[in-house]
RNA sequence: GCCGGGAUGGCGGAAUCGGCAGACGCGAUGGUCUCAAAAACCAUUGUCCGAAAGGGCGUGCGGGUUCAAGUCCCGCUCCCGGCACCA
């Protein structure tokens, strides 16, 4: 037992009691907005998705934690003043449905799991500023969120329309289409989506497709790249044409197309069989066959609509469009293959061109014709390669435009100015990326705040009115019944309209709980203001938020629309930048014996059992440790007993240490201060570049080195012992708080080793006196040498050549060449 | 099908400026201490040949560029994620 009081290892429990009480009176992470707004002291806002109440925290929210206090931390120490909050998002179905079946309300089962996550959130100690904390379904935040539904309605962003929408069976609540998984079953319970007819809220989203998609270019290189990727398919942008088709009969058709060059393939039309249009172009005699088809197919369900490989089925419309490059007539026909809400719901039939339609001409006997010329060795179907344009005109027809020979960007450029010179047609963009619709036909939610009034209709809630507080439902009043809860609160529905005075109802519907925490991370600027959503000159202080952590589940949904708020809201005058998180990290899951954890499989890892057993810090020291943060956690491959192994190695040097606290470390031991230094050095890099479990294994070789010198060294007494265990504290803090705060304290230092200040680097110390230099023959290492750090290519050259085991490898043969990369490397070629 | 990311010891992972592959840790093996165990500490640990010195091979596969390739280029395989009858 080397170490001085006796003591081999702390007791981790008496640990955390120990500090907690300390920093609840410290208070070290409450963050200044005046130092922000003053610019006495540069900002830094770290957040990370904040938790939804369902019943306590798991391994997730541990690593997601663990990681995002890492950066924050590191930012204290160097600084800046960090603003780092937490709360609550708080509504949401499964505190309904659980008060559906416990008979209660669901406020009831949500806060006590709050309070439970926030005592389990206190022990597990991250650096989190608690006068800020929020719960989206308290009224003093939901009135706001209804604040913002009004200004979104106010912008023109918010609005009502009757369409198909998604809907939920099990849920029995309509869906975004973000909300529906790409097998088309519900995201949150699984449910197969079906479809409605509904009049619902729309958020106009699509009105910022463009600019939701370009800005993506500026967040390229700072957010982890698939979620960049999964948000530029989602938006889906393609360039492309709008070409309108005379129509015999009736008003010109537009199409959009991606390759306005292959017009003079377009052999047929075709329409979307559900799409009004179809049932307008339809004549007289092909009514009873379409009508036949079109119900065939509403039957189907969008599972097999969503099939690639069916056969292509459809039916004549009984009417002709005209081409109008070349004046000739093509059949108008309905399909299931084109989509009702894509583009115009219309296509232009270009079998030569595109694989669908070669399929469909075949299948229903229409001719084809290539624009594109294939390879000499093509010998598939439609081509939709790069070749030089062919057939414009074909044999035997006449058109203006002659495209023959230019490549495919040049002959869509020359189509394009010929459809706009002869009024057909235009350039433009289409998205894929749909209106986001907000209702929801349940309870545990903000409700619209709008009021339906026969007279004046659609009246918003006067802001004074606000907030529109939920009616006290509970048990199974709430059970869903396809309409919403808030329907048979009668008391609550009928109200007065504000305009007219006269009898008027409440919209029934909730917002999405997606809705609330769009807008979050602005109310955590000032979060007990009762006079507005949030103070624009806090958002300037602290915005954007500088790094944002969470999971790859909101890579699209909740990513995407909190970007269209701040937007929203830039242009409504509130903020003045253009994106909420300026980095974006995602963290991988935690996951048992390769499989996701989970109550069927009975793999699931009891976070607070994990705590228990290993303590706070072994456990948040294993999840930063194990892995790059984006990547997966296979609990069952760690080892959180390792973890509480280092932290007790690491906790000895304090014990070691003989040093009086202020001692100056010039006189210490150079050897363990270079490695000190050099260690402060690379976990800064290290930690911008969120690498985080490099940060620990920096810091494990650091203890190492200081043990050596205690037991095999210079000594506990020397002054560089004391440098370099004080750095040791100082960096475990980050991912280790209670030790290092016990480490802090029995090297003689006051409490918070938090508010403490950053190691500064000695750059002197920086500089090695000796460096090894790799002496390779062929390529192959075959000596090493030590050498000063200035030593020139004639020094090495000579030295490398000297080394018998060199000489060995040279074997006699001529030497050819020698490379030398001063001091690091010589390569003898020969 | 299209787009993005990846593949390194028994395991998690280091090495992203083309310059000692396997840092750090886990696990394993042997040892010290102990009545014994735990803890702690020491040693070994990619693989093959060799008693050793030393050498051969080695970063999913096949080619290439280079004095030098896990890293760059070309062509594949497999895995993960996103989008998908989106015109």
């Amino acid at each position: 037992m080397s170490e001085r009081e006796g003591q081999t290892s702390y007791d981790v429990h008496a640990v955390e009691a120990k500090w907690l009480p300390v920093w609840e009176r410290l208070d070290p992470f409450r963050a200044s907005d005046d130092a922000v707004v003053s610019g006495e002291r540069e900002k830094r806002y770290a957040l990370t998705m904040f938790p939804y109440p369902s019943g306590d925290l798991h391994m997730g929210h541990a690593e997601v934690f663990a990681l995002h206090d890492v950066i924050a931390r590191y930012w204290r120490f160097r600084g800046y003043e960090v603003l780092n909050p937490m709360g609550w998002d708080s509504f949401g179905l499964p505190a309904e449905n659980a008060a559906i079946r416990n008979d209660e309300h669901p406020a009831t089962y949500t806060y006590a799991n709050i309070d439970t996550q926030f005592h389990s959130m206190k022990r597990y100690a991250t650096s989190v500023d608690w006068s800020r904390r929020l719960h989206t379904s308290d009224p003093e935040y939901y009135r706001w969120t209804q604040w913002l539904f009004l200004k979104l309605r106010e912008q023109g962003m918010a609005y009502r329309k009757n369409s198909p929408v998604n809907w939920c069976p099990r849920d029995q609540t309509v869906l975004a289409n973000e909300q529906v998984l790409a097998d088309g079953t519900c995201e949150r319970c699984g449910a197969e989506v079906t479809k409605r007819e509904l009049t619902q809220w729309f958020f106009r989203t699509t009105a910022y497709a463009q600019e939701l998609y370009d800005c993506l270019d500026d967040l390229q290189d700072s957010w982890i790249g698939k979620v960049v990727n999964a948000q530029r398919s989602w938006i889906g942008r393609s360039e492309g044409a709008h070409v309108t088709f005379d129509v015999d009969g009736h008003d010109p058709i537009t199409v959009f197309t991606t390759r306005p060059d292959t017009l003079f393939g377009t052999t047929f039309m075709v329409v979307a069989v559900d799409a009004k249009l179809a049932e307008e172009l339809v004549t007289d005699e092909q009514r009873a066959e379409f009508e036949t088809y079109r119900d065939e197919i509403r039957k189907a369900s969008d599972i097999d609509r969503l099939a690639t490989d069916r056969p292509k089925t459809g039916v004549f419309l009984g009417v002709h469009a005209t081409n109008p490059l070349t004046g000739e007539r093509i059949p108008v026909w309905a399909t299931d293959y084109v989509l009702a809400d894509y583009g115009t719901g219309a296509v232009m039939g270009v079998p030569g061109g595109d694989q669908r339609d070669w399929e469909f001409a075949t299948t229903m006997d229409l001719p084809i014709v290539r624009t594109t010329e294939p390879p000499a060795d093509w010998d598939g179907e439609a081509f939709n390669g790069e070749g030089p344009a062919i057939n414009s005109p074909a044999d035997g027809v006449t058109s203006a435009l002659d495209i023959n020979g230019l490549s495919v960007a040049e002959a869509k450029a020359a189509t394009i100015a010929h459809l706009e010179s002869i009024g057909h047609g235009e350039g433009t963009v289409n998205f894929r990326l749909r209106d986001w619709l907000l209702s929801r036909q349940r309870y545990w939610g903000a409700p619209i705040p709008v009021i339906h009034c026969p007279v004046d209709g659609e009246v918003p809630v006067p802001e004074d009115q606000l907030p529109v507080e939920l009616p006290e439902l509970r048990g199974a009043d709430l059970k869903p019944k396809g309409t919403s809860p808030l329907g048979a609160a009668e008391e609550w529905v009928n109200v007065t309209c504000p305009t007219c005075g006269g009898p008027a109802k409440r919209d029934t519907d909730t917002m999405d709980t997606f809705v609330d925490s769009s807008w979050y991370f602005f109310r955590y600027l000032s979060p007990h203001d009762d006079t507005q959503a949030f103070d624009s000159a806090l958002a300037e202080a602290w915005g954007p938020i500088d790094l944002y952590i969470g999971g790859d589940e909101h890579a699209v949904l909740h990513l995407l629309y909190a970007r269209f708020f701040t937007k929203v809201l830039r242009d409504a005058g509130l903020i003045t930048w253009d994106e909420p998180f300026a980095a974006y990290l995602s963290q991988g899951k935690v996951i048992n014996n390769g499989r996701k954890m989970s109550k069927s499989l009975g793999n699931g890892v009891d976070l607070g059992a994990q705590l228990d057993e290993f303590g706070v810090d072994a456990v948040r020291l294993t999840l930063v440790f194990a892995s790059p943060p984006e990547d997966n956690i296979d609990w069952a491959d760690m080892s959180p007993a390792g973890s509480l192994r280092f932290l007790q190695r690491a906790w000895r040097l304090s014990g070691d240490v003989e040093s009086a606290p202020g001692a100056d470390p010039a006189a210490g031991d150079a050897a363990l201060r270079k490695v000190t230094h050099r260690t402060v050095r690379e976990a800064e890099q290290l930690v911008e570049a969120y690498r985080f479990n490099v940060v620990v294994a920096r810091t494990m070789e650091l203890v190492n080195a200081t043990r050596k010198a205690i037991d095999s060294g210079p000594g506990g007494a020397d002054p560089a012992v004391r440098e370099a265990a004080e750095v040791v504290a100082r960096l475990l803090s980050l991912v280790a708080p209670y030790t290092a705060e016990e480490m802090w304290e029995r090297l003689g230092h006051e409490p918070s080793v938090a508010s403490a200040s950053w190691p500064e680097v000695d750059e002197s110390l920086l500089v090695e006196d000796t460096v090894t230099c790799v002496v390779q023959v062929q390529g192959k290492v075959r000596a090493t040498l030590e050498v000063s750090p200035d030593a020139t290519d004639e020094q090495l050259t000579e030295l490398a050549l000297a080394e018998p085991n060199v000489q060995r490898a040279i074997d006699g043969a001529e030497v050819r060449r020698v490379i030398v990369r001063a001091p690091k490397l010589v390569n003898v070629v020969v």
